[in-house]
DNA sequence: CAGTGGTCTAGACCACTCT
DNA sequence: GAGTGGTCTAGACCACTGA
C-alpha cells in the first residue's frame, strides 16, 4: 500500500507550502500558543535549512490566513482569533445620547441532551449523540437583544457542565480557552429571517410571530474540526450588517 | 507652498508601494483595460528600473486587491470585477427538482429626478441634484424576487436615459462598461430588515407590511468615486446569507 | 520552442522596538 | 546597541502555456 503523502514532506509541493504546514502544525499542537512569539525568521530559516526569503514567504502566508501576526521590530506572534462579537457585528448599537453601551450576558439554562438534527449535522455527530446545551441571553443596556442556543460536543466540553454559572459572564471563546485549552480559529455564520416562536419571543420580550433574525454559527479549531454550533435569535428591526465586496 | 507628495513619487514610501500606485493608475486611466494582459514582469521591472522581485511584490499586492489576475504561463491580466449577483448572494436559490434557475430582469421605470437624502449622501451629491432613477424587477422562474431602485449621478450616466429598454435585460455593470466605459470596482452592501410598503409589496406580489430585507448598495470605481447607489427589497423568508469569519 | 509566471537563493541595508 | 521584521537586489532554475 502506498503511503499517503504528508503535507509536510510531499516533495511535489513548493518548499514554502511545506513550511507553512510545518509551522501551522506547531500552532495546532500547542507547541506555540496564542500570544506567544515564534522564533526569529532567521532562526527558523536556519532550522529548516532554507533561505530567509522562502521562510518569509511561508510566514507571510500564515499571516494572511490569520494564524500569525507580525509586529515590526518585536517579532512574529501566534494570533489570538478575534471573532468579534455577534452583538456588535450584526445589530445596531443604539448608543443613545453617546452613553457607553453596557452589554451583559446571562446563562439561562445548561443541560446535557441529544444534539438533534441541525447541531449534529454541523458538528459531525449523530442526532442522538449527547451534547452540552447552553442557553444564553445577551442584553444591551438591560434590554434583551439576542438569545443563543449553543451546542458543545461531549466529552470534550464536559468540564463546562460544572463550571460555576457566574463564569459565563465573560465571552465564551476565551472561556473555552481558559477552562479547556480549546482554541476557536474560524467560524461560519448563516443569516436568515423567521417568525419568533414562543420559546424565542419570551426571553426577548417580543410577541410570538414577530420577525426575528436567525444566525446559525459553526465554529472550528485550527485543525478544521467543528467545535461549537449555535443558533442565535434577535429582533429583526434591530438587525443591520455591512458587507464589503471585492 | 509645499507641493503635495504624489503617491508615485513620495520617497518615504517603499518602492513596491509606488509601483503599485503607478500600475493602478494605468488601469484607472484605461491605458490597460479589463481583460488586457499587462507587459511581462521582467519587462515592467526593466521599464521601472527595479529588481524583478520588487516588481513581483507590487503586482502581488494588486492581485490581492483584486485589480490584477495572474495566469501561470500566460501572463498577468487586468481583472474584470465580478461583484456577483445580488440574487444569488443573498437569496435562496430554490432549484426545485434540480431544474436550472431562470433568472430574468425587467426595467419597470426610468426617470430623471432629485437624488433625495439617502442616494445623495452615498453619491456625494446634494439631495436636489438630479439623478437617473431606474426601477428594476428581478425574477427567478418567473417569480418576482427582488425589486431595485437605482440612482445614477447625472451627467455621467446621461446616455443610459436613451438606451433602449431591452438592453436592460443584461446585468447592469457590464452595461455601464459597454455603454459608458464606466467600470465598477468595489461595492458596499448594508443589509437590514423592514416591513413592505405598498410600492414594494405590489411588484413583489406580497402583502403590505410583510417582512422584507432591504439591501442598500453603494458601488465605487477604481478611483474610489461613488458611481451608483441602489436600494433592493426582497421577501425576508427567501433571504439567506453566509459569512465566513477570519 | 520561446515566453510567461512560480519558486528559491544569498546576500545587503533599513526601520522599528526594547533595554 | 542588539535583535527583530521590512525592503531590495541580482541572479538561477522550474512549470506551464501557446504557436
Amino acid at each position: 500500500m502506498q503511503s499517503v503523502p504528508d503535507a509536510r514532506t510531499d516533495e511535489r509541493l513548493p518548499i514554502y507550502q511545506r513550511l507553512k504546514d510545518a509551522l501551522a502544525e506547531r500552532i495546532q499542537d500547542g507547541a506555540w500558543k496564542p500570544g506567544d512569539a515564534i522564533p526569529a525568521e532567521s532562526d527558523l530559516a536556519a532550522e529548516f535549512g532554507v533561505a530567509l526569503g522562502t521562510m518569509r514567504k511561508a510566514i507571510e502566508g500564515l499571516v494572511v490566513q490569520g494564524l500569525l501576526e507580525r509586529r515590526q521590530g518585536r517579532g512574529t506572534f501566534v494570533r489570538r482569533a478575534d471573532l468579534g462579537n455577534t452583538l456588535f457585528r450584526f445589530f445596531r448599537h443604539t448608543g443613545k445620547g453617546g452613553r457607553p453601551l453596557a452589554p451583559t450576558q446571562r446563562l439561562v439554562a445548561r443541560r446535557t441532551g441529544p444534539a438533534g438534527r441541525a447541531a449534529a449535522a454541523a458538528l459531525g455527530l449523530a442526532p442522538e449523540d449527547p451534547v452540552l446545551w447552553l442557553k444564553r441571553l445577551r442584553l444591551v443596556d438591560d434590554e434583551p437583544l439576542v438569545i443563543d442556543e449553543i451546542a458543545l460536543p461531549l466529552p470534550r466540553f464536559e468540564k463546562l457542565a460544572t463550571v460555576p454559572a457566574a463564569d459565563f459572564d465573560e465571552l465564551l471563546y476565551p472561556l473555552y480557552e481558559r477552562v479547556l485549552g480549546v482554541t476557536i480559529a474560524r467560524a461560519t455564520d448563516r443569516i436568515a429571517f423567521a417568525r419568533a416562536t414562543a420559546a424565542v419571543a419570551r426571553p426577548l420580550a417580543i410577541a410570538t410571530g414577530d420577525p426575528v433574525v436567525v444566525i446559525e454559527r459553526t465554529a472550528f479549531g485550527h485543525d478544521g474540526e467543528p467545535l461549537e454550533w449555535r443558533r442565535s435569535h434577535g429582533p429583526a428591526e434591530r438587525f443591520s450588517y455591512d458587507v464589503e465586496i471585492r
